[in-house]
DNA sequence: TCTCACATGTAACTAGTTACATGATTGC
DNA sequence: GCAATCATGTAACTAGTTACATGTGAGA
């Protein structure tokens, strides 16, 4: 098993976890679902069977753990050669991902859209980013309280947290930013025949 | 054909171009190829079968136009129902999909990674958007040039345009930004014995 | 002769989503 | 009895990528 192979992305991504500590695929699945994670993320229909991938190469074992109160659960564990495998995911070349912005691309047919249609899209989705920004500064706020003296540790998982969290604070900022100027611009330029219909 | 059909994000993307103008699966896959469109992208191996689905919904219509000195091409345009489709389409709630930046995606992982490669790691994405992002500004400095005039009209394609590019401009901003801060983090941060090693 | 741009397609694969399936226990 | 959380899986599908396949004409 193992020699060469590569990580698939979602395998770094699993490995990431079980890095910080072992855990079941139900515990990835929570912190790879959708609202929690900025980074990444995964339905536990797709972790499972890479995690039988995973330990099938070597790089992860796991031992059945009994539970008096709930069904018993796998908690797996990253092993050496996944330790090996991991870094060596780390280092290599990050795969960009093609840009896809649903949002955007309609921004793309501004000019044949309807003022009114355009200004409930363009609002409904800054409310969104603001949303999404409220909680993450409220996570931010949580650990600037909590871990600070955590945040100028280059290896503590706390200020790991930290940097992938502000990368997502900034990300709804500057979003909700082009909103808002799209919006802007739409009521400062609009006919006023539709502009004005919707508040 | 074609009652109450609904477009996936790729028709959309393919008729969002043909309203503009009536041009050939190739042309469409030229505007959408990687490095030029900010805000979708598709290959030409998933143009042409949607190309074919959107005709046979009855959403384009296409003449083969005979060229004498290349092949000749098919030129799509939109219909009526086409048109319809694609204005239900624009307004329909916006489909939002998961975010995956395997860049963050690594950077959850910065606690366990030696600084050298977490560096090179870095400043490799920040050039990278630092290139992206002078290319962008390149274009925005010419439209400002060549189509001022356009840019308070919301029923122009250049205004369009325009908006799209300020997305992509905020967006590599805010990204060069953010691994500037993790670079100096790092530098900052680092015990000095692998922080220093290059450069 | 070879490569590049134009032009259109299909086949095989990978990644990810939605839906199906099962079963325990706790709290309402 | 019913919904929710915990827990693990599979099946069928959609979307997207990579590779295969073919052919023209222009220019080096």
């Amino acid at each position: 098993m193992s020699d060469e192979l590569k990580l698939t992305t979602l395998g770094g991504a699993i490995l990431s976890l079980l890095m910080r500590c072992p855990m079941s695929g139900y515990d990835i699945s929570l912190q790879l679902r959708s609202p929690v994670s900025y980074y990444w993320q995964a339905k536990h229909s797709q972790i499972y069977p890479e995690l039988s991938r995973l330990s099938e190469e070597g790089y992860v074992t796991y031992t059945v753990v009994g539970q008096q109160d709930r069904p018993d659960k796998k908690v797996y564990s990253v092993t050496e050669e996944g330790r090996e495998a991991f870094t060596r995911w780390w280092a290599s070349p990050v795969k960009t991902s093609p840009s896809r912005d649903e949002l955007v691309l309609r921004a793309f047919s501004l000019w044949q859209a309807d003022s009114g249609v355009a200004l409930r899209l363009f609002r409904e989705e800054e409310a969104r980013h603001l949303r999404q920004l409220e909680e993450y500064e409220a996570i931010r706020a949580r650990m600037e309280a909590e871990a600070s003296g955590k945040l100028n540790d280059l290896t503590s998982k706390d200020f790991s947290d930290y940097v992938t969290l502000m990368r997502g604070i900034g990300y709804e900022e500057e979003y909700g930013r082009w909103c808002r100027w799209v919006i802007e611009q739409i009521e400062q330029l609009g006919t006023g025949r539709d502009a004005q219909e919707s508040e």
